[in-house]
DNA sequence: CTGAGTGCAAACAGTTTGCATTACT
DNA sequence: AGTAATGCAAACTGTTTGCACTCAG
């Protein structure tokens, strides 16, 4: 997970992007927040720490991580965008988000990998990515016995 | 499908809603248009026939349907809920969007659907829906070569 | 010195909300 | 009459863009 940072660092430089501070300030911050982070999130990160950087720029790296393909886009939650660092091993994760609140736990799953890997040579579109997002309530919810 | 209008119908009046012009017309566009509908498409196909709905209807009366079951968001695409008529047999499919173009095609998949209900009786969760989104080139896109 | 990258602020797009009006029941 | 529902317009939220400025190569 750490190296993710050096990898991300690399791909920008041999890419001919400069990895100026603004940016290297991002790209350790998602990788601290690790999964699913919003830009906002970031933002308030790094304000604490007193490394300011404006919104501006964290969208603009968050986009250049997704062209290179070092963070993805995660649509699971509804209005604001979410994103991960990408494992250069291919590994990789769903979500599962809890409906009451919002929770959102990560899992993997060998089958359902099966699964979509079968069924996208089946299909006639180029598949390069897949997101699954199964929703429910949280182990707390269902105990607080809150029926939505 | 036609039959889902009287189904959503029903259910509104059996909750103690009541089934006016704009609901309908609401409901009535959104069984045409089918498959990942947004609410500004709603609004269009209405302006067109004359039977103008305020935009805030339009979400109101699409926020109601996914409250009550009768039609659920998507999130495939970023940036704009995508709403679409929820089968009273359970029966339901998934997309695969185009990178580039953004077209969207459905699919149904009984190996995907297999795999994701085992999981989820593995999980702490109590699982109730499921999206998979599949992201690729569609076949036009692949013909024409683009690479984004 | 030159251009890539930044930050600000204004612009935008989609969605939500407050409130006066309309129209079922 | 009483209340659910509507429509408008204003408010909001998240994201993008234009532009002058900065800074690294």
């Amino acid at each position: 997970m750490t190296d993710w940072i050096g990898h991300a660092r690399d791909t920008l430089e041999r890419d001919g992007y400069r990895v100026s501070a603004p940016r290297s300030a991002v790209v350790e911050t998602l990788a601290t927040l690790g999964c699913s982070v919003t830009a906002k999130e970031i933002a308030d990160r790094l304000r604490e720490r007193g490394e300011d950087v404006g919104v501006a720029s964290i969208y603009r790296t968050l986009e250049l991580l997704d062209r290179l393909r070092l963070a993805r886009r995660v649509d699971a939650a509804e209005g604001v965008a979410r994103y991960e660092p990408i494992d250069p091993s291919g590994e990789h994760h769903h979500h599962i988000v809890c409906e009451s609140c919002g929770a959102v736990t990560a899992f993997e799953d060998r089958e359902l990998e099966q699964a979509i890997e079968q069924l996208s040579e089946r299909v006639d579109y180029a598949i390069d990515a897949h997101d699954v997002t199964l929703r429910g309530e949280c182990p707390g919810c269902r105990a607080a016995g809150s029926r939505h």
